[in-house]
DNA sequence: CGATTTTTTGCAACCGGTTGCAAAACCGGC
DNA sequence: GCCGGTTTTGCAACCGGTTGCAAAAAATCG
């Protein structure tokens, strides 16, 4: 059925290699072969089998990107972000979903049995073992929105998120907010960590400002708004730093329905920018993370790897900003 | 650096066809020699290289999954579904993101260089054409969320969207709306082709019920916010039909903005059921497709073209119910 | 025009596995 | 212990490409 480097050879009357070599760019090939044999392979409908070469070049330009968060919609912009980035370079995606697996050991088998030429573990909650476990099997990885200095001998590329939690208190601080809440997303995701320690660090710097914390259990509309419901049966705090967009506004929905106005009552921060918390319904005031530059610096980084694997690892932070919308009360001008 | 067939053979002093053997389940291989082999393996960490052997086997056990929707949130679950389902068959998902390619050629050609055995098209708006393209060129492929019958040499797993839309409209009509608006989606996408020819047909068939057509420019919440501003420029229909919960979210949004309330002014129908219209500040009601029963089922069809990839051609049609929710008033009763 | 250098081509081995076939090892029965 | 039948094993060819090397062809030059 498939035509074969063979039948093409036969068929233009040369040897296998002027084939296998008409097919490689820069390969010492005349131009008048190069004709002859594109001309036969036109005819048959031949196009070369990529894993067979992978065999003897020992490249597949298969690229493992596993991830383990589905349900979150950023996501869904990250991977499309990832996946046309990824195939303008003519790499291609081999998708792993880790919902339910804990083992790394299964994934990176099986990525190694399919020798991905590298990994991109692109995960704000995998814990840091997870991408290590990449390379110490020698399969070159980039931790994408992970924690950046967990483990220095994984390339990283993401924001410091410690930073991220600092910020958010800031940002509350300098609005004149004086009793805070940390909403924050599963305790086990090393975002979440990471944000925590930094909101509690940038509390402590400041004085009279006194914080509470609390955390959903994943990362969704309904734990949100559960986890809200649940802090609302005490005296509120004045302003809450959710662990994410859609937790925002799951808790918002809870504020309304009881009855208090955001940002009058209680002030909302989120973070991750979604394209929903520019609705006008929603309107959430939110941390930015510079996806599009993460992903691309990524990719980057994941090419740069495959031409030089022994590469120091290095990590690539990207600054977090914050973007005003209507869900806290105005900064205190001057 | 890599450990070979070769290495785990000499180890084990047996000859390379032996450890071959001990590696294919149900191979003649007597259990001293597996004990023995697998014990060398195990020393040298050993795992067999995937895409050697579809050198001879034939099979990659690769599937290309072929996408165009990375903004609609739908598609995450629907990703997370055919990842999940997939790998629970050791199937391996080569995800293939064409929101800007138009040439189904380039990616028949990619997916054959990569020996996929089989292709998912998951797409309502891809032309019917491109799931041939994969036929054509003697690739299995199952078309889900597509046309069904749009090309009967296709096999297309799905919902008929035909009926989908009658089933709007007759929705509608059983709750006494007598002024209908169908706010589609784009009108290149098939679904909303189908469903706009199938909301017509049931309406022409009732009398004394008038509607009005207009789409959106895609599935989003500011294309849907859009059209219902402008729609709102005359008087409004008295309910309207969204192509998408997504567009729904947004029509809602432009109704609320001018004071309209929903559904006492103006009644909203939606599609798809996404999680998002089960948030209480949304309570959407919508015409819920079983997402989860058709890509299990694509997937089963897919398993079955591998084994026998001359089978008939076949269409597998779900069907769709209207979720109960907040936007339309309730039905009449007798 | 012939000698020398450079480019192009084909041969053959190899990448990491699988598999048909025949030889070797094992088995039970006499 | 030998015989016939069944398993198990190894040999060698093959899957569809790539590549080092040497021979052949083309280009350069005096």
């Amino acid at each position: 059925m498939a035509v074969t480097l063979k039948d093409v050879a036969e068929r233009a009357g040369v040897s296998r290699s002027a084939v296998s070599r008409a097919f490689t760019a820069g390969a010492s090939v005349s131009p008048k072969m190069r004709r002859k044999v594109e001309k036969a392979a036109q005819e048959l409908g031949y196009s070369p089998n990529a894993l067979a070469s992978s065999l003897t070049t020992g490249r597949t330009k298969l690229i493992g990107l596993v991830a383990n968060n589905f349900h979150n919609p950023i996501f869904l912009e990250i991977f499309d972000l990832f996946t046309r980035g990824l195939q303008e370079r003519g790499l291609r995606p081999l998708l792993v979903n880790l919902s339910e697996v804990v083992d790394p050991a299964d994934s990176v088998r099986m990525l190694r049995q399919y020798s991905v030429d590298a990994v991109i573990v692109a995960s704000s909650t995998l814990p840091p073992g997870f991408s290590g476990a990449f390379r110490d099997a020698g399969v070159p990885v980039v931790n994408a929105f992970g924690r950046y200095a967990s483990d220095p001998k994984v390339h990283a590329v993401g924001v410091d998120n410690v930073e991220c939690g600092r910020l958010a208190a800031r940002t509350l601080i300098d609005r004149g907010y004086a009793r805070l809440g940390f909403l924050g997303g599963p305790q086990a995701a090393t975002s979440t960590q990471d944000r925590h320690a930094g909101f509690r660090a940038e509390i402590a710097a400041h004085g009279g400002v006194a914080a509470s914390y609390s955390f959903a259990d994943d990362y969704s509309f309904e734990a949100g708004r559960r986890e809200m419901l649940r802090l609302l049966s005490d005296p509120p705090a004045e302003a809450y730093f959710c662990g994410d967009d859609v937790l925002s506004i799951g808790a918002l929905s809870a504020l309304r329905d009881r009855g208090l106005s955001v940002p009058g009552d209680v002030g909302l921060l989120g973070v991750n920018d979604m394209e929903m918390s520019r609705w006008e319904n929603i309107d959430l005031t939110t941390i930015h993370q510079p996806i599009r530059q993460i992903v691309r610096s990524s990719i980057e980084l994941v090419a740069a790897l495959l031409n030089d694997p022994q590469r120091d690892p290095e990590a690539r932070i990207f600054p977090c900003r914050v973007i005003e919308r209507g869900t806290l009360r105005p900064p205190r001008t001057g």
